[in-house]
RNA sequence: GGCCUCAUGGCGGAAUUGGUAGACGCAAAGGACUUAAAAUCCUUUGGGAUUUAUUCCCGUCCCGGUUCGAGUCCGGGUGAGGCCA
């Protein structure tokens, strides 16, 4: 048997057996505890990368780690199969969408085999499956008739040139990103979730989540954006009788500043402002610009702000005679609030550059409590006490919002109002690749189900890309129907669902993702959800999870509530930049060192090395996983992606450490190798009597274990690593001197070959295979750590003299007090500093720290 | 601008949650083996002082505090990152 290692032949090896016994199929075991560990599914792009590497290594390796220690695991794999980038595939290669997904999923399904992953794939599944989007189909028709679906005009980013909607992320410093073209706002009839009915229950329960990142739970807590406001009525004062004496709605945060109020300003999509427009040719033009504008708070926060004046005024409800002019302002959204407001320059920042833009009044009314100088440029929003405020001097700004809230409410002028920042989850999408839509507009304007029979309402495959637009909204027939009920005529709704819906249950159907039926069967979810553990990047942070979590809520699957139980979202994978003299990225294997010098090997120009970033195409600073695979193995990638970096922070790629990790492996196999002898022995009942260097041996191992199991327990993979390593120290210095010692070292080594596994399965099975066993090592249990050899006989005591470290001694265990002074005694140098001096105290921890207090 | 994280050797990072700072790995240097290299193995490695020791001083971004004792807790600052503006 060779010494070396050859990862090529040992994992493929390993790989066909345990596919060949489906040994990571799971099932329903009543009486075993379940244990669902789930990655976020892949995007099937081509071809996998090291960021899924590091993903679904680290749940391997909980999978794998739960299994040992008797759980049963489901741990299965799917693809976020639907999505733009299949179409620009389509649009670019001249084929279609579906062929050019699933030869992506066929490669990298392959690829993650390659990895040595413990996943379930009879569960695999795709969401551009048919059997998932019809699935689908029926969840859509299901919240449009419990009315959590509904339709409405609302905003979309238009890109003239192409005729279609982009995504926020294909616009581009305000240009489509494919034609350059400037992008217009235009409305546009969509359909709609209503998250907004469960903002407060998604709020409350992460109070509750205590298996999540508090920076996740902070994320979420942000985007619903709880707050308490107040929505006041003020009268409009005109010359215009059409408007004199009407109402306005507006809605403040801060109550408090309303006699600082020295302007109203209305989103342009405002109902007053529909009026004004028909009135003053002007406005209507300058309305019209505005509203071509993008507007999200994003760039309402970047943009200039800007103001179209009207004639009208609004009357101060608290200031007699007081009249505020009433602007048309970009910066005011009408999906929040009432779409108006009242603006206090001292007071906001916002409010301030217009004020000062229009030339308007500013009247402070706040006092701060710290001498804060502020002045016309800097608006002042710390605490204060009120001033300029009539009634409300001199209170605190809570306690004014409290007073003027009652003040509004008793007069019959507003009210208090909660209010959230998280809006309705816009999922139309004007594309071809995605889950159609089953519904159908009947001649006589009526909205018209699918019936169920008719599902899944299936994608067309002749689709024609070379025009602009949607695709299924250009096709000769697809869209054309007739009522099933009335055979009117009728026509399909063209839009497909954003991807998004198909990535908020698809853990769900993970659970049966064969029933044809129903999207999940109760029995199935029952056991298995919620998920215990998912992983995947922190990108995904809030609307990925938070979609999943409305929808879990919303389907109301008996006591399910929330969908993962514990989340950890891992650390991109990074690498350094290279540049080349002609400015352009080079990709790391085409750099070729030179002593200091660093060339392209392809052109033989001078590279510059960049800075560490997260591996991206665009930057070609990547290192492609089946590469590495091939070279180096499986294993040794996977004990790369846990070794060193905690998993939650990024990881830094480095030749030197794939190069440790090859090294560690085959150093493992070589010292299973030439102990190959020893691990035949019999050890099942000789776990005591050890003693001298066998019993230093198992005392090690066990604390050693024992700080491995919990590591992986807490996620921390690279202390497990680390600890791996003191075990292979300890085992590879040990002498064998006696029988006794030839059993201890067995059973080390048995134990090390059990807890690499999760890490280096291939290599695990192959060595335990060593033992003389013919089970594969996936069923054999997780090692006992055994208390007796964790309980020492010496402790290490330090002496500290002040608070300052003057030496140890050893002792032994749960000695007294006295004991330890007695025997400082005898040592000089802590003799000599505690001798003659008064010892005002001491302070004793067992076995840990003795703390002498001497006058100075 | 607001909120939230984080800051430890040349590098990645440990530190039983207030009790020996720098585990483990990488890198580096020296040595062994070899005709040579690779591989492997051994030794050293936070900074400084000296009398080279069971020595002393400094040291976890900076300033201050609490404590017998602070990388860890509190206050202030600086810097980096994240989210929301």
């Amino acid at each position: 048997m060779s010494y070396k290692y050859n990862p090529k032949i040992i994992e493929k090896k390993w790989q066909k057996y345990w596919q060949d016994r489906n040994l990571f199929q799971s099932e329903i075991v009543k009486e075993k505890k379940k244990y669902y560990i789930l990655e976020m599914f892949p995007y099937p792009s081509g071809r996998i990368h090291m960021g899924h590497v590091r993903n679904y290594t680290l749940g391997d390796v909980i999978a794998r780690f739960k299994r040992a220690q008797g759980f049963n695991v489901m741990h299965p794999m799917g693809w976020d199969a639907f999505g733009l980038p299949a179409e620009n595939a389509a649009i670019e290669n001249s084929t279609s969408p579906k062929k050019w997904t699933y030869e992506n999923i066929s490669t990298m399904r392959g690829q993650l085999k390659k990895m040595g992953l413990s996943i379930d794939w009879s569960r695999e599944l795709a969401t551009c499956d048919e059997i998932y989007y019809h699935q689908q189909q029926k969840l859509f028709l299901k919240f449009y008739e419990e009315d959590l679906i509904y339709k409405k005009e609302s905003l979309v980013n238009w890109d003239p040139v192409e005729n279609t909607v982009l995504a926020n992320e294909q616009v581009i410093d305000g240009k489509g990103w494919r034609s350059g073209a400037e992008v217009e706002q235009k409305k546009l009839s969509q359909w709609f979730f209503k998250i907004t009915n469960f903002s407060e229950n998604l709020l409350n329960s992460l109070e509750t989540m205590e298996g999540w990142p508090e920076k996740v739970k902070a994320m979420q807590k942000n985007w619903i954006g709880k707050s308490f406001g107040c929505e006041i009525n003020f009268e409009i004062f005109s010359n215009d009788r059409e408007f004199q004496g009407r109402k306005i709605k507006i809605f403040t945060t801060r109550p408090d500043t309303i006699f600082g109020a020295t302007f109203c300003a209305l989103s342009p999509f405002h109902p007053i402002v529909e009026e004004l427009i028909e009135l003053n040719n002007q406005i209507k033009k300058d309305v019209e610009i505005m509203r071509t504008q993008k507007i999200s708070e994003e760039s309402i926060a970047r943009n200039e702000k800007i103001g179209i004046k009207t004639d009208l005024f609004i009357k101060h409800p608290f200031i007699k005679n007081k009249m505020l002019p009433i602007f048309i302002a970009n910066f005011i959204l009408m999906e929040y609030g009432s779409g108006a407001i009242y603006g206090c320059p001292a007071h906001d920042q916002r409010d301030l550059d217009f004020a000062n833009k229009y030339d308007l009044e500013i009247i402070q009314v706040i006092d701060p409590d710290d001498d804060i100088a502020f002045d016309k440029k800097n608006a002042f929003v710390g605490n204060g006490k009120l001033i300029n405020s009539e009634f409300l001097d001199g209170l605190s700004i809570d306690d004014a919002k409290n007073v003027i809230i009652k003040k509004v409410q008793d007069s019959g002028l507003g009210k208090k109002t909660i209010n959230y920042r998280l809006r309705d989850w816009g999922i139309s999408r004007q594309r071809y690749w995605g889950c159609p839509i089953p519904i159908m507009y009947r001649e006589d304007g009526k909205v018209i189900k699918v019936p169920e029979v008719d599902l899944p309402l299936k994608l067309p495959e002749d689709v024609d890309f070379s025009k602009p637009g949607n695709p299924l909204d250009n096709h000769p027939t697809w869209k054309y129907t007739t009522c099933p009920k009335t055979g009117m005529k009728a026509i399909r709704e063209t839009d497909t669902l954003d991807t998004f819906v198909d990535s908020a249950w698809y853990f769900l159907r993970f659970c049966s993702p064969l029933n044809n039926n129903k999207p999940y069967s109760l029995e199935e979810i029952n056991y298995w959800m919620p998920v215990d553990q998912y992983v995947g990047g922190v990108e995904h942070a809030i609307l990925h999870l938070l979609y999943s979590r409305f929808l879990t809520k919303a389907l109301k699957v008996e006591k399910l509530d929330e969908p993962f139980e514990s989340l950890f979202t891992q650390g991109m994978v990074c690498h350094n930049t290279y540049k080349n003299d002609s400015g352009s990225w080079v990709y790391p294997e085409d750099v070729d060192r030179d002593g200091e010098e660093l060339k392209q090997t392809s052109t033989g120009e001078k590279v510059v090395e960049g800075p560490v970033e997260s591996m991206s195409k665009s930057k070609k600073n990547v290192i492609d996983p089946e590469t590495i695979i091939n070279t180096y193995g499986a294993d040794s990638a996977r004990w790369f992606m846990l070794s060193d970096s905690p998993p939650e922070k990024d990881i830094n790629w480095s030749e030197s450490g794939i190069n440790g990790a090859w090294k560690i492996c085959q150093k493992v196999w070589a010292l299973i190798i030439k102990n190959k002898n020893f691990l035949l022995l019999n050890t099942e009942n000789y776990d005591e009597d050890f003693r001298e260097n066998s019993l230093e041996l198992m005392r090690s191992m066990h604390q050693n274990l024992e700080k491995v199991t919990k590591s992986i327990e807490k996620f921390q993979m690279n202390v497990a690593i680390a600890k791996v390593f003191e075990i292979v120290n300890c085992i590879s210095k040990f002498n064998v001197q006696n029988t006794k010692d030839e059993i201890a070292l067995s059973i080390s080594l048995k134990i090390l070959i059990r807890i690499i596994e999760p890490i280096t399965p291939h290599l695990a099975e192959e060595c335990w295979s060593l033992t003389g066993s013919h089970e594969s090592l996936t069923k054999v249990p997780w090692p006992k750590i055994n208390n007796n050899y964790l309980r020492k006989e010496d402790a290490i005591i330090v002496i500290q003299i002040n608070g300052k470290r003057r030496g140890e001694i050893i002792i032994s265990v749960d000695s007294s007090e006295e004991e330890v002074f007695k025997k400082i005694e005898k040592i000089d140098n802590i003799y000599r500093l505690i001798n003659e001096k008064k010892i005002i105290k001491s302070i004793y921890v067992p076995n840990r720290i003795l703390n002498i207090v001497v006058e100075q």
